[in-house]
DNA sequence: CCTGAAAATACATGCCA
DNA sequence: TGGCATGTATTTTCAGG
């Protein structure tokens, strides 16, 4: 089993604060030329240990303030990995997961207003054999982390 | 308040597909010149609605199957914004948090082997002023979707 | 495993429809 | 807005230590 070095672990820290830095902007962070950055980028790649790399996107910053729990009951039993197919790209849809209880499904989901809210809850149920499915709309949010890049620094 | 059309959600959707994608396989994508995506993901982060590009770090590629939970104990009131400077380039942990009971903060931890894990406890107790730390190793994980980046299809 | 150079790509801009 | 054309930067490959 291979192991990283602490070159490797520096370019991991560079490429997750900024997965767009080049590689010579990431060699000048660790002391490395681009191409020696490459070759072991191209290797953690490889390896498995990057999985891919992803952008950051933030709604709120579109003015969407309007979030709501949507429980969901399915028509008879449907496999998760349908369902996540079914709503994965609806860019409303926060998360999705299959639960204990009564609900097969809990959504969490974000839009700008209510009748935006409505037309993503129009879609969520035209995606899959819903039998219903129960809103429960957010008033206030006491904590939330999960969109913010940096916990420390507010959003 | 802006809003996005059809065009910037393709944009979104391929840039969290792959951040390093180039602007001209996004514009294939999205049918788009590339300046001509290049302008709108200027306007995205100008926005603020993308926030960032990050990468997908997955350890257990390397082998790293020792897992535990650290209950820690300060030395007398520490901050939280503190405690998350003090181990956050510390690439064992995998999360940190402040709780409430008699512990001030949990964290869960990722080692190769329990050799690599005491290195990395020792490493933990010596970046914040700590009273004492009880650690509890995992035996087996049932459910863990947080190191997956796509659920569907196991890891 | 690295650096340094050269060729192939991709980016960033200005201009025009 | 978007597309095209251009100069600049970056990526990628290859030679050599």
């Amino acid at each position: 089993m291979p192991r990283l070095d602490a070159t490797d672990e520096q370019i991991l820290a560079a490429l997750t604060d900024n997965a767009r830095a080049t590689f010579a902007e990431i060699g000048a962070r660790v002391n490395l030329s681009a191409p020696a950055v490459k070759r072991r980028v191209d290797r953690l790649l490889d390896l498995g240990v990057i999985r891919g790399f992803t952008t950051v996107v933030d709604r709120s910053a579109l003015g969407w303030h309007t979030e709501a729990y949507v429980q969901v009951y399915c028509q008879g039993a449907i496999a998760p990995a349908e369902l996540r197919r079914a709503w994965e790209d609806i860019p409303e849809v926060l998360s999705a997961a299959t639960v204990t209880g009564t609900a097969d499904a809990i959504l969490h989901v974000l839009a700008r207003d209510m009748q935006h809210l409505e037309s993503a809850l129009e879609r969520i149920r035209s995606r899959a054999d819903l039998k219903r499915s129960e809103s429960i709309v957010v008033l206030t949010n006491l904590i939330d982390r999960s969109r913010t890049a940096d916990p420390g620094e507010g959003g």
